[in-house]
DNA sequence: TTCCATGCAAACACTTTGCACCGTG
DNA sequence: CACGGTGCAAAGTGTTTGCATGGAA
């Protein structure tokens, strides 16, 4: 039986993508690092190796994203971060305030998901949702 | 009794700043455009006097959104887009295949609104919020 | 041995900033 | 006539691309 963890492997050949290096520790640095945005990947990359550049990073993230290794969602203006799909699918809180980001499974968005594809025929996709708002610790300062 | 046309002129002498031209024709561009990036602003700005600057449009956008005139979301992964807060708060769909921009008034919401509030004790901001996913036409597609 | 993947550097899209001049209040 | 607003140019941030080399299959 397959490890789970061997996962990318067989997702990579399937598409007759080639197994490198870069790839696999790319990989790693994102299911390792929660939310990483392409820099935050690549700093954490070369900290364990020598050199990796910048566009392979990007280049890799599109390719793991396509494969549906990792997903990203955009938890700032700034860049957008990348985070693994293990686990169940969910959506991004954000707090205005205090920064604060909050997973929420998209289960919890049934009825939202529900009403979007029968009143509007869209079907959303939740795990690139990002809500911004304020939370309740950020609103009483106000 | 004020002409609500009028309103922008007091939002901005409320908070000490000056009326200018530029600010007058940027805030117009955003209302007859609907749903704009600062670069179409400023091209639609350009179109009707002479010269504005790019750096006009940013800070004026920035101004005109802490005034409650204007609301900025991200339509796309490039430029976000401006539109008036005229009208009912709302907010987007956007397909992935066709990019269409379907606009849902924030009431339509109002259960998922609730839901975050009282699980996740926080509170969204609808007037930015984006939901990416797949129009019913485009889902055939595929 | 064949191509896909990578590194590198330059280009790109969008936005921000410093500073001198301009014009509103 | 003071000080906030603007234009301009340069710099900044995040991302993409063209091309030659390198390594997986």
């Amino acid at each position: 039986m397959p490890d789970p963890a061997d996962d990318w492997r067989e997702a990579l050949r399937g598409k007759g993508y080639r197994l490198t290096p870069q790839r696999e520790l790319i990989l790693a640095a994102v299911n390792e690092l929660g939310h990483a945005t392409p820099d935050e990947v690549l700093a954490h990359v070369q900290a364990k190796v020598s050199a990796v550049n910048a566009s392979t990073v990007y280049r890799t993230l599109e390719v793991l994203e396509e494969l549906g290794l990792v997903r990203h969602a955009h938890l700032s203006d700034r860049a957008p971060t990348y985070h693994s799909t293990q686990g169940h699918t969910h959506f991004h809180l954000v707090c205005r305030g205090c920064r604060r980001v909050i997973s929420v499974d998209a289960e919890d968005a049934a009825a939202f998901v529900e009403s979007l594809t029968t009143r509007h025929a869209f079907t959303p996709d939740m795990g690139h949702l990002t809500v911004f708002g304020t939370c309740s610790d950020c609103q009483e300062e106000s």
